[in-house]
DNA sequence: CCGGATTCG
DNA sequence: CCGAATCCG
């Protein structure tokens, strides 16, 4: 019975997930429409305009919400503050040493209130976003950072992993993200970092697990919350990076697997970061334990969301060469009572362009979307 | 009951191929004894001495038989030919336009003569050397090439695969080998040969497979012989190489084996040469095929003759990095009827430096004996 | 932060 | 003709 009850729970649309290359052109529209709609709903609450309004400002604007906004707000042409000269200043050391990077905070805070209104009435869902944004590229970086908590402010997730945090991004975060509780993996360099959204999100206490033998200043942030009375295990890292590094980052991922394969059977486990993974080095491994799901398979390998990294739509990198990747990556391993928490859905986010002409991070985020069963 | 004949005929040793790493001291004390009285028989039979002065000359000589024979025949300390400026003079068009190297043939071609009499007396068993002797590299090439020929008149195999001849190396075998039929498997560059002791082998037809994709003019030479009443087919190739070509050379393993499972059930099928592969290359293909077997393996996986290439033991490549690597390697298909010939013996070749202070090739060549049961 | 090619020890 | 590091499109 109680297998029974978890090979139904497993997939949100059907009994069964559907196989990844059979998606018939009618899903597809299906599936446009409906992001659509979502799109009109999120739109439709940061303006505070109704359904009509917003369909007209997306649709004018390609359906990319961020100019769809702009339009709509028609912000003053205000000249970019220059960038430091040569970078970005050095890490602050507490929020009164940071550079300023919170003008313009009010539509995004705006949002950030309208969203969490919305999402407060809503205990049936859960969302979290995971995202590398790329603190190693200083070019644009506050215009950048800035777009990254627009999004954020957009989508008001409610956890938020990020990979590639560096102190001014953590700071521009703290400041402006004050709704969220912001766990940092790291004090300098560049680090991962969890963001709880207070209004849902009880922390319980965090941990950071090394990985011994990283060359690249790398670890696994673990924190235990609850959240609408499910007790909630959450995980994110950044694996080492590059081809060259397989084998290391092979051997931190059995360190990620075998840290959520220990954790309490009552508890839902969620991992999500930047893995560099390579499908591979996953089959090399044996593949993924039996009660762990690669969420993006779990939900039938949806193409609109597969490429995390791409070179060819994402040009932040001013790489010559083409090459896509899905290094971002979302793991579930569902509590042993099973069911209480289901993944529904899983988007790209970040996908447009800032005034810069440049995207927020060489990465997209990816945001994902659970059922909450009570 | 054909099954049971089949399992007794498999190890010439005992009814089990011996595990690799259980050999104990007494059984390599086994094989140095064993060594050393072959060594001294080849002595003897080269010489026309007997089994003491020929222990002496080889225990004087730390057991390297061709230092022995160098102090045996006391030759005269002459001058090494000056090697042609910048290498070898251009391929030869025939044996006319060979550059001689037919210098100092007498006692080579005495010891193939004598080798020959032994040998052509004993129709149970038969000898095969395997060897990539190295024509790309110029550098001492007729002196290396002299000693190629001294090794085989030295061993007086029934057929040799060679690996990397180019043409001058080629004139000097057919000039210094006339014992054998020597096939080609390509006109110029670099290739491979099949060598026939035309007293024991006789030659049915021959075939020149080609690599579809090959970027290094690689092929699969084929000979069909009979050779004391068996029929034989006989194959060898080197396969593309260094670990960048890793796919190219995993076709190409394809097609030999393929190849090999192709030919007629009543044939047993040998194929000899310079694999370049890695252990996981053949692991990922599956296997070898139930019916083919890794002579190496076969026999126990014998730690005297695993590495045929070592940048330790081997200085011709002045290499500063040490690697060994086991890249040379024999199949067998038994014919269906099974067990008309057994491998007994693998053994490495071109150990000795020669007066140049290099060895003949940067790879070792594989010596390997087999039982004939008529 | 790709992957094929090259370099270097 | 290794493998780790680097280069380059
Ligand atoms: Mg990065
Ligand atoms: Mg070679």
């Amino acid at each position: 019975r109680r297998r029974e009850e978890e090979e139904a729970a497993r997939c949100p649309q059907a009994g069964e997930p559907r196989p990844a290359e059979e998606e018939g052109e009618a899903e597809e529209a299906l599936q446009l429409a409906k992001r659509r709609k979502v799109l009109c709903s999120e739109f439709a609450a940061i303006t505070s305009s109704d359904a009509a309004v917003a369909r007209s400002f997306l649709a004018g604007n390609d359906w990319h919400i961020q100019r769809a906004l702009n339009a709509y707000f028609e912000p003053p042409l205000e000249k970019e503050m220059e960038e430091a000269a040569g970078g970005v200043p050095p890490a602050c050391a507490g929020p009164g040493s940071c550079i300023d990077l919170t003008a313009d905070a009010t539509t995004s805070n705006a949002s950030v209130n309208s969203a969490d209104s919305r999402q407060q009435e809503d205990d049936s869902r859960f969302s979290l976003i995971t995202w590398n944004i790329d603190g190693l590229d200083l070019g644009n970086l506050k215009e950048r950072a800035r777009g990254i908590c627009s999004y954020l402010a957009l989508y008001s997730p409610d956890v938020v992993f990020l990979q590639e945090v560096v102190p001014p991004q953590l700071c521009l975060l703290q400041t402006r993200a004050g709704s969220y509780t912001i766990i940092p993996g790291n004090i300098d360099g560049y680090f991962t970092a969890i963001m709880l959204k207070k209004s849902r999100v009880k922390l319980l206490k965090h941990e950071i697990i090394p990985f011994p033998t990283t060359s690249m200043m790398r670890n696994l942030l673990v924190v235990h919350v609850s959240i609408s009375g499910n007790e909630l295990c959450l995980m994110t890292s950044h694996l080492e990076s590059t081809k060259n590094h397989s084998k290391e980052r092979m051997k931190q991922l059995q360190i990620v697997l075998s840290k959520i394969q220990k954790e309490s059977e009552s508890t839902t486990v969620i991992f999500g970061g930047d893995t560099n993974l390579r499908d591979s080095e996953v089959t090399k491994l044996g593949g993924l334990p039996n009660n762990v799901t690669d969420i993006w398979e779990f939900l039938g390998k949806p193409q609109h969301c597969r490429y995390t990294w791409d070179t060819h739509s994402n040009t932040n990198l001013d790489a010559e060469y083409k090459c896509k990747m899905r290094f971002d990556r979302i793991y579930f391993r569902p509590a042993a009572d099973g069911g209480h928490i289901i993944p529904q859905s899983m988007d790209l986010i970040g996908l447009e362009k800032l005034d810069c002409g440049r995207f927020p991070s060489d990465h997209w985020g990816l945001l994902c979307n659970f059922d909450v069963i009570l």
